[in-house]
DNA sequence: CATGGGATTGACT
DNA sequence: GTCAATCCCATGC
């Protein structure tokens, strides 16, 4: 695959983020393609640029095109592309993706070859569901903290352009989730009809939940 | 040095 | 719907 370079990630973040969306991520043999991308930039608080450079936000600041993986609520390793010029603080977190390879890999990682996860579903909620939030699709791919910092050119985790079929996706934009500051920023986008997001799913339709936010 | 708060998920009522 | 798990790190004393 050929990964995205430096100057498509060294430009304004809400760019990238729907630039980002139809883009493929893979990590060893896995891989998917990103449904799901969410902004965050150093002027909103939101953001964990916000409060300047400190020890944990070395990656935010630096050179953009590369991985910024930090751990939330203790348990999972969340995945973020660094944009902007260096120097300025901002990041896509990657949010979803739909499987494309390594499936049977991903599928191990995520403890979904027996228990209660694999028992009552179909195949195809399974599939739908194996890399749906941006914790999900780091165990998935098997992306650590220790991917903090590498570049997402030349990898280990690497970012691929928009494959064929995924030219042109349709776009739906939200607030982001899962944040307690700058609520209203609609800086979340997906694609619009895909069952691999993260809920709450937006409408495919453009009926009602994507009118309200 | 102690504390508190998450860019989440899965299990349970 | 509620809630615990679990750890990095920013903040404040």
């Amino acid at each position: 695959m050929r990964a995205l370079s430096q100057d498509f990630y060294e430009r304004p973040v809400l760019d990238v983020a729907r630039d980002l969306i139809g883009c493929t991520v893979e990590h060893g043999d896995a891989a998917g393609v990103i449904v799901e991308t969410e902004a965050y930039h150093e002027s909103e608080p939101a953001c964990h640029a916000f409060v300047g450079l400190t020890p944990r936000t070395r990656t935010l600041f630096g050179a953009p095109g590369r991985a910024y993986v930090y751990r939330s609520y203790g348990i999972h390793a969340l995945l973020n592309a660094v944009c902007e010029p260096e120097g300025v603080g901002a990041a896509v977190l990657i949010r979803a993706l739909a499987p494309l390879a390594g499936i049977d890999a991903m599928r191990a990682r995520r403890g979904l070859e027996r228990g209660a996860l694999a028992g009552s579903r179909s195949a195809a909620a399974q599939l739908e569901q194996l890399c749906s939030g941006p914790g999900k699709l780091t165990q998935a791919l098997g992306v650590s903290l220790a991917e903090n910092g590498g570049c997402l050119s030349s990898g280990p985790v690497r970012i691929g352009p928009r494959a064929r079929g995924w030219r042109d996706p349709p776009l739906l934009e939200g607030t982001r989730i899962g944040i307690s500051r700058a609520v209203e920023l609609r800086w979340r986008f997906c694609v619009a009809g895909s069952r691999h997001v993260s809920r709450p799913w937006p409408s495919a339709a453009g009926g009602a939940d994507a009118a309200r936010r």
